[in-house]
DNA sequence: GCGCAAACTTGCGTGCACGCACTTTTATTG
DNA sequence: CAATAAAAGTGCGTGCACGCAAGTTTGCGC
């Protein structure tokens, strides 16, 4: 039903996924991450420069898909697996902790790697957001009361949630601009005062352990999940 | 204290940014969003192409520009402007509705224009990101008890929300993609069964009003700003 | 007024994202 | 198995984002 047999064509464009995943990660890691062409990682790969731009939208994609990999969808995953009585802010909450705990080695020197330039902590931070759709889908299915408008708000504001915890703990050595992480738009707004006085005074836990600003990140929204699920009080 | 005087300095960077707004919101009227090249923007706005980008980052961002202005930091003083008593919830939400509901005849014009292109879609919507500083630092300062981090999470939610509003609204005439608006991150996890299924039945309200849409957006948040507040039931 | 330092602008060069048209490969149907 | 449809890969051309290293303007202290 899911899966009969996976098909050759898509076991062939997964392949290509993967070799221009890890390409892109291999030379980035050998050669530095901005001395890495396109045109390298696709012929590493042994594929044609314009069909690397079919796979991934920009260079710093494929380098980040090679820690990210299908983990939006392991985490809804997870969350469908929790029993079906538990809370859904405690089920969100665990399963997303859960899928960001890992003690891989390799995945220790690419984050490593990603954190020394904006361009790649920008990429990884957007890849997160990549958890909205999955969550979406399967917080949908708990909150058939509430309405997709309210799943789709939940499931953003844990992606939100997640990036702010992932910029807090990405924020050791490099001097991060401000309270967002979004592209320039903010910017643009030119007031730029107080923001940075924000940033800058590190009042919050300086660099706690990544389960731990992740759990304090999404704490906020366990009331609104409560709401959602028609919860009162506790 | 806030600007003593401007200084010519600063009176002449916002008279180019402002002239670059104008000249791509006038330019991709006339002549269609997609044929106007940056070195026409420049041209007319009497500016070197090189400029251009020291001012915005993307083709889409000056044009978006033109209507988003300074949308963000108003929003943010509106919220401020609120009686300290007020439910933080209401504020934010009631400030936010505020600043979007504009029956003005050019950003009517701008928005059907935005609507037609994917490019400009997305452009638009990441510039809504652009109330989450803003909001951070008004949320923070009523939030004194919860902590800067708390405040960071409400107000990219609430950024969040917003986005998710302007997305059901501005899907109208163009078929959207599926839930998320996030860039091409999400494709690549691959899952992309049930998600089109939520996007394309368009159970809750067709195509409402924006204020209607906003309100709705943002309500199931407002059980996490209470708890934020020390509110307990009510 | 004078000159200095910082900020803004500009020309140039490089790599990249992506539309378009075309070839090659895979899947399906009679 | 052949014919045909669908999809992925590829070459090419265009416009764009952005670093770098000048050149130019503005602000400020003397």
């Amino acid at each position: 039903m899911t899966t009969p047999p996976p098909g050759l064509r898509e076991r062939k464009k997964r392949a290509t996924r993967e070799a221009l995943r890890e390409a892109a990660l291999r030379l980035a890691v050998e050669h530095g991450p901005d001395r890495v062409r396109v045109e390298d990682i696709a012929e590493a790969a042994g594929v044609s420069p314009r069909t690397y731009n079919n796979y991934f939208a920009s260079r710093e994609q494929a380098i980040v898909a090679a820690v990210t990999a299908d983990r939006e969808t392991r985490i809804a995953a997870a969350v469908a697996a929790r029993p079906a009585g538990t809370r859904l802010a405690d089920a969100v909450s665990e399963a997303v902790i859960e899928q960001y705990t890992n003690p891989g080695e390799r995945e220790r020197q690419a984050l490593l790697l990603i954190a020394t330039g904006t361009a790649l902590r920008d990429a990884f931070l957007d890849a997160a957001a990549g958890i909205e759709a999955p969550l979406t889908v399967v917080v949908a299915e708990r909150l058939t009361d509430a309405g997709v408008q309210t799943a789709r708000v939940l499931a953003a504001s844990v992606a939100a949630a997640v990036r702010i915890a992932l910029e807090g703990w990405l924020r050791s050595s490099a001097g991060a601009p401000g309270v967002s992480g979004a592209d320039g738009a903010a910017e643009a707004a030119g007031a730029g005062g107080p923001a940075e006085s924000l940033g800058a005074g590190g009042l919050v836990v300086p660099s706690g352990s990544l389960p731990d600003l992740l759990r304090a990140a999404m704490a906020p929204l366990a009331p609104a999940f409560d709401a959602a699920e028609g919860r009162g009080g506790p």
